[in-house]
DNA sequence: GCCGTTTTCGGCCCGACTGTTTTCAGTCG
């Protein structure tokens, strides 16, 4: 049991319970102690040996009591019981927008519906505005919502697909050091959705490759051929380990990577065997090109940039030099800015921006001009003891009609002012554009955060006219956000792509709620890569100085 | 169900929109 199935058993004790109808208080003592075991940054056994479990925050007697026995059994028997009285399918109906638990237990009591296709059936056929409340337009929006999660349907964020198959790699190559083990298909692309995981690995061996498997907790082998183990991963993510003979692991490692269009372009003109490559490089050297990064293996036009020798210097971990976008527990982040500070100096960071929320968001408990003040006096003296420098800056509501939370005296005192859209989703495309033309125009902003609104497999973007968005920022010298949830990942590689031609410089940020959520940095620079884009388009690869020269100008 | 530098009991982020109404419950961030 990982730490994260845990967690999600507790989110669904929640849910289940939500459902029922019980007091709302302690449905967000279980998701609030799911939330706490998703950013622990210890192993749940460990703590468990320890007999810390308690010191988790959020956990109590009950919820301690209810993780031991997970940890001990695999399950939960209050699980079972809350889950034999709502089917889990049900759930499924939750995360649909708009969709509440109040609706939603309506339509499984008093129509029966307890299942997507179910409910899809009777929004189709008209029969969900029979009940009270419910009209012709809730029924087309569960229509659509439907819709956006059947068409993500077995899709898989890398923000979970990503670490587990890196846990997978480690168990092999430690339990193998003699073989090559990688990591391929659309994972080793970075794609911000997968639909499994590809493991390829130098040994043709059965059963070592099954030995060195042993160890991986929760993975499910439910099928072995002579050269192919496939199974699941926690979360019924569908994993494939595939073997093969050491001499030929770098032509399979290019093969099994893809993407379709890139391989059989490549491979058209391949006349090297495969037991002859020693190495990637040069399977595309031979072909007159540059190493084509595995990012940009999409044919969107790398190949021509390759053999013509200007690909680009694609951005790396290492060139970020510190994080402009940070929520701390002055709104609804977890962290102090002491640890928050500790934080960016255990990464090496030269700065770090506390961008908490403004007050429009009243329930992130987001700071007005006073809470600001204060919050700038702290940061002042935090600076005063020297290390990483801590940025002062805020996550602005950009309000319905494009003007901003706070003034502009108050914005200009700051380091960094980011704005982002949280609210009236649902303005036509015109308003849409409009606002968000009016907030890039404020001199006083720097950032515009998460700028399509999308949320993967959950929201679609907000309507907007890219194109006029673009030019603007442009015109007006604003940097674009690619914010590194792996919820959002937005701007996406495309738009990320276009704005970098147009000469617009991007920021990489990890919007952290959470010490631990720092590190999905990594996936905003995935999408930055597969963007085509370089060090210097991105500001946090820039010293201090330069980004604040380019603040000012 | 959790929690305590106001409380071991009585609190627990909240304000606004939306679609359905005709005064508001449900949902969202």
């Amino acid at each position: 049991m990982t730490n994260l199935e845990v967690a999600r058993i507790l989110e669904r004790i929640a849910a289940i319970l939500q459902l029922m109808g019980e007091n709302p208080f302690k449905v967000r003592a279980y998701s609030n102690a799911a939330q706490s075991i998703y950013n622990l940054e210890h192993d749940l056994y460990d703590l468990y040996n320890q007999k810390r479990l308690k010191e988790i925050p959020g956990v109590g007697k009950t919820v301690q009591a209810q993780i031991e026995e997970i940890l001990q059994t695999g399950a939960s028997a209050y699980f079972e019981d809350l889950s034999s009285r709502i089917p889990p399918t049900v759930l499924e109906m939750l995360s649909i927008p708009g969709l509440g638990p109040k609706t939603v237990v309506r339509l499984y009591r008093e129509l029966g519906l307890d299942n997507l296709a179910a409910l899809k059936d009777a929004a189709r056929a008209g029969k969900l505005r029979s009940l009270a409340g419910l009209g012709p337009k809730t029924e087309a929006r569960i229509l659509k919502g439907i819709e956006l999660l059947q068409r993500s349907a077995g899709k898989h964020s890398i923000g979970i697909a990503l670490p587990l198959a890196e846990k997978v790699r480690q168990c092999l190559r430690s339990g193998m050091p003699e073989a090559e083990v990688e990591i391929v298909g659309s994972l080793r692309r970075g794609k911000r959705l997968v639909s499994d995981v590809d493991i390829l690995v130098g040994c043709p061996d059965l059963k070592k490759v099954e030995r060195a498997l042993a160890s991986i907790a929760g993975l499910d082998i439910v099928e072995r051929d002579r050269d192919r183990i496939a199974g699941y991963l926690p979360q019924q993510i569908p994993v494939e380990i595939i073997l093969v003979e050491p001499a030929e692991f770098f032509y399979h490692l290019f093969t099994s990577t893809g993407s379709k269009a890139h391989r059989s372009r490549i491979m058209e003109a391949m006349t090297v065997s495969p037991e002859s490559i020693r190495n990637e490089d040069q399977i595309y050297r031979q072909q007159g090109m540059s190493f084509i990064p595995p990012e940009l293996r999409e044919d969107r036009g790398e190949i021509e940039a390759a053999r013509q020798n200007r690909l680009p210097l694609l951005i790396k971990g290492d060139d970020i030099k510190g994080d402009l976008h940070i929520h701390s527990n002055w709104s609804d982040g977890s962290e102090n800015l002491i640890d928050l500070l500790a934080a960016a100096r255990a990464r090496d960071y030269e700065y770090l921006a506390i961008t908490d929320h403004s007050s429009s968001l009243p329930i992130t408990g987001g700071l007005n001009r006073e809470r600001l003040m204060t919050q700038a006096q702290i940061i002042a003296n935090l600076n005063r003891q020297g290390g990483p420098r801590l940025l002062q800056g805020i996550e602005c509501d950009i309000l319905k009609d494009g003007r901003l939370d706070l003034s502009d005296a108050d914005l200009e005192r700051l380091d960094v002012v980011i704005a982002s859209v949280h609210s009236f989703f649902r303005l036509d495309r015109e308003a849409q554009t409009e606002r968000l033309l009016r907030a890039i125009e404020n001199p006083h902003v720097d950032i515009i955060g998460h700028l399509t609104g999308r949320l993967l497999r959950k929201r679609p973007g907000y309507e907007l006219d890219l194109e006029r968005i673009l030019k603007a920022v442009k015109t007006h010298r604003k940097v674009l956000e690619i914010n590194s949830h792996p919820h959002r990942l937005d701007i996406d590689e495309g738009i990320a792509r276009q704005a970098v031609g147009m000469g617009i410089k991007l920021a990489v940020n990890s919007d952290a709620h959470s010490l631990r959520e720092m590190d999905l940095l990594r996936y905003g620079i995935l999408t930055a890569r597969r963007g085509w884009v370089e060090a210097g388009d991105v500001i946090n690869t820039w010293k201090l100085t330069d980004i604040m020269a380019y603040f000012n100008s």
